[in-house]
DNA sequence: CCATATCGTTGGTTACGCCAACGTTGGCTC
DNA sequence: GAGCCAACGTTGGCGTAACCAACGATATGG
């Protein structure tokens, strides 16, 4: 008696935004199974990542590149900083800011968490062939890419941003 | 200067994980503002949905449905119970359960959030045509299946089914 | 009868994604 | 130079989703 008593209503099961948000569950499990595997979270790898692809930078230009929340940014950083892979340290030019620059440990642990995320993605996607993979991460950025121009929009003038 | 500082690493633009995840993120923005116009949040709907799809029922068979937590249903119920869109009553079979019934009030909220929630859809997919939305709830179906599969399978036992 | 398991419930925890406010600093305009 | 506004880092907080552990009460099956 009741065969398959998890399955979903129709009404969840033919939502497009709850398939999306399940896929992401799915996803996020997997990658930060991974990532626990090297004592990380997912903000540690965007942020490392960040810092090797664009060069020293503020906190606040980081924040911008990975979507990390300034004030959450300060915390993230405190981590990486701690275990030597990020350093910080004030901009002479401009004594606002801090400039965080990752280190050739950082790098390694960068380089690290690269394997390990591969490995997670082909978890993920397993059931899927390279073509759907293909298929799949296209029709998603075109997805984020739209509404993030929407909402990014509002960055425009020299002033009136953030706010 | 500083032109587009907003782009993500090449890492985890290319990553399909957290391609899912930012997805997921606008979707449920997108969602959880409709839904609020209507003073309910995602957990509410989907109870509301499993209770009229598949009858009166069991709080843990509604959480197995829906996969939210036993201990997050109870707070779930309560917010719908007080409302009068769903009522508890005990089992007389069971002393163990509570029997979840959708009230008629229940049945015509649920109605306004599928209206509302069509919307929703509407904007979260609106870069996509009919035959890209198809191919993205199929893709996404199958990964969530999948991975469903593989989890829930291994849930054997001695005592086997459900636990 | 006894072991096991299920049910509802309480009471946590984690991380993520946010927002508000503050003091400091920089730039711009008078 | 004075004043104003914006940006920066930081602190502190919020809400929610998704979990886990444990409990007493009840069923079930050996």
């Amino acid at each position: 008696m009741d065969i398959e008593e998890g399955t979903p209503p129709q009404r969840l099961r033919a939502l497009p935004s709850r398939l999306t948000n399940q896929a992401a569950l799915v996803a996020n499990r997997i990658v930060d199974r991974a990532l626990a595997e090297a004592g990380a979270r997912r903000y540690h790898y965007a942020l490392l990542a960040a810092s090797e692809e664009y060069g020293p930078s503020s906190q606040a230009a980081l924040g911008r590149r990975t979507g990390i929340d300034r004030s959450d940014m300060v915390a993230t950083v405190n981590d990486l900083a701690e275990r030597r892979l990020l350093e910080r340290a004030p901009d002479p030019e401009d004594r606002r800011r801090n400039i965080i620059s990752i280190t050739a440990a950082g790098r390694r642990e960068l380089a690290h968490l690269d394997e390990l995320l591969a490995a997670a993605q082909e978890d993920f996607l397993a059931p899927l062939g390279a073509a759907d993979r293909r298929t799949l991460t296209d029709l998603l950025t075109r997805l984020v890419d739209h509404h993030r121009a929407e909402q990014g929009w509002t960055t425009p003038g020299p002033a009136s941003r953030t706010g």
